[in-house]
DNA sequence: TAATAAATACTACGAACGTAGTAAAAACAA
DNA sequence: TTGTTTTTACTACGTTCGTAGTATTTATTA
């Protein structure tokens, strides 16, 4: 699994909340932002946000005249990141702390355990395989 | 007024450095600090940057006079945190793509894999029981 | 086409941080 | 006690971000 080194990126919780509004509506027009958004602010607040995310290369502005606005990092990107970023920092790499802290601050269905161990047991054959 | 870090705290990346910072070395003085920090940044600059962290509160800051700097919050507050924030954010409350991420991007060990299973069994079992 | 509405650009401002210099106070040494 | 060093306080500055007002440009419609 070839995953480029990928270049950091820092969001403020401000930025990072409205990625994720972007990844929750897809791509928006500004009035549709604005609209949409959760927290009532400004229509030229959101301009101004939108257009930095935009500039540091975080959101992706069309050409179109009403210009439509569209995340580029993934959650992919930004849960690996923060992932990593809390295993090292908090864990010292290690994720087991991490999962049962996962497991047991959330109450889990029947269906969650489930796939949980399906992706454990899959990663168990992968080691027992001596894959990579 | 230092407030006491009950809830919701939200650090910046040179904050959450920091703090990890002493999270590493226990208690230390401002010189300590300065002396021991990884990057070469101004004595004052140390102090400063202490000096807020300890009036958000995330930060005790002894009475001795060489004053100590220690750190308030705990890990498991943070990483408590910032999951919430993770799934919240990225996948909409279930840790389920959270630990498969987890668990497919960092290779495992096979006590690993056994460390997890039981703590999704226990979990199995609170939820046979019914308890909440 | 002229008037109006929508979209975009430009500008500003305060708070928070990282940066650090300088002044004052306390501790220490001679 | 006095001079020096260490510690702490106070002040300042640049940048980033959230906030938003105002001006300009483009689209729409009467």
């Amino acid at each position: 699994m070839t995953k480029k080194p990928g270049k950091k990126f820092s969001l403020t919780s401000g930025e990072m909340e409205l990625i994720s509004f972007l990844w929750q509506h897809g791509e928006l027009s500004l009035s549709e932002a604005h609209e949409k958004f959760a927290k009532p602010i400004g229509y030229t607040t959101m301009q101004t946000r939108l257009n930095r995310l935009a500039e540091k290369g975080y959101v992706k502005r069309s050409d179109s005249r009403p210009a439509r606005y569209s995340a580029v990092i993934k959650p992919a990107h930004v849960s690996a990141n923060q992932l990593n970023v809390l295993l090292n920092r908090v864990t010292e790499g290690s994720i087991v702390p991490l999962v049962a802290q996962l497991v047991n601050d959330k109450s889990l269905s029947a269906s969650d355990i489930k796939e949980i161990k399906d992706i454990i047991d899959q990663a168990e054959k992968r080691i027992a395989n001596g894959s990579q």
